[in-house]
DNA sequence: GATAATAGATTAGCATGTGTATAATACGCA
DNA sequence: TGCGTATTATACACATGCTAATCTATTATC
């Protein structure tokens, strides 16, 4: 790795626990405060992430959501379950694959879709409070190079089907 | 929020989903691939964020750890539980205080703490990869400032348990 | 066409986190 | 002493993620 000679397995340790520290809590904390926001309109934060997918695209495959949202096809399954059970999202039969389910939005969340985008954007302006706008791309371009290494680390080559997000 | 005026909630519009996404990536890449490096040795990256608590200070009551790993007293309770099962920590009572159980490593942990200081070492190697040792300072500040903003979101005012990490 | 390999989705079982409710203990104060 | 409150840990129910195994349907190969 080239990086290893600027910051050696000993020259780490200062920060060896606490990045892994800082990563889990910032991504858990906004999970919370998205929760919090959203929990009025029966939506856990999770679903809202694939939701906004559907908004963008609607009838994915369970398995492209599953790609999309970087999580494992059974994760897909059992959300899906849910927000079938409550009503946000419909599987259809594929036309042309029997093996294959697409997933429909309903009219309760297009409904919705005001709500959930504003309800990102005040997480957003919670994490960001005091952030120039400059330092705030910095931030995202480091951790988009960052997503990058570690995707490359664990699938080895695999396309990055992520990188072009609904916006 | 000072925020408001550079970055409003229409032109946030850009970002709003695709931040949510890039953090909660890393931080799930990073725990799939620190998982895979501990398994052979029976753990979880949960699991060693705990005991490395316990490496810098034996002896912590389950409300300190939760504190410090930001996590609630019932996840703690569950994992304590696990641990103490597979007999890396034991609980032992307070000596004045018969509500608090405080939790000691036993020998198998400490015996591993140079296996989980470099399991962790590599996660961060393969993060950073290819970022100078600036970029990775500049990464860890703007996180850090993003984890105040948002406990100061989520809490309150409660005080920065976290701030000084082991290492 | 029959058979083998691949692909999409699900089931089962587990770890980790949440919120709410409870039990036991400690503490503050009359 | 004793009552009310706060603290610590746990029980319960759930959502979200994982791996491994399975089932069905498609595709590739002989």
């Amino acid at each position: 790795m080239s990086h290893q000679s600027a910051l050696s397995l000993t020259e780490d340790r200062r920060i060896e626990n606490e990045a892994g520290l800082i990563f889990q809590h910032v991504a858990r904390q906004r999970i919370k405060l998205l929760d919090s926001l959203l929990s009025p309109h029966g939506l856990t934060s999770a679903q809202v992430y694939l939701i906004n997918w559907l908004l963008k695209r609607d009838g994915l495959t369970q398995i492209e959501l599953a790609r999309l949202l970087n999580i494992g096809t059974v994760a897909v399954s059992g959300m899906v379950d849910r927000l079938e059970a409550a009503d946000w999202v419909e599987r259809r039969a594929h036309p042309s694959d029997r093996r294959t389910k697409r997933v429909f939005l309903k009219q309760s969340a297009t409904a919705k879709e005001q709500v959930l985008s504003e309800a990102a954007a005040r997480v957003n302006e919670a994490s960001f409070e005091g952030l120039s706008e400059a330092e705030v791309d910095q931030l995202l371009n480091l951790m988009r190079r960052v997503r990058g290494n570690l995707k490359t680390a664990l699938d080895g080559d695999a396309p990055d089907l992520v990188s072009n997000a609904p916006g």
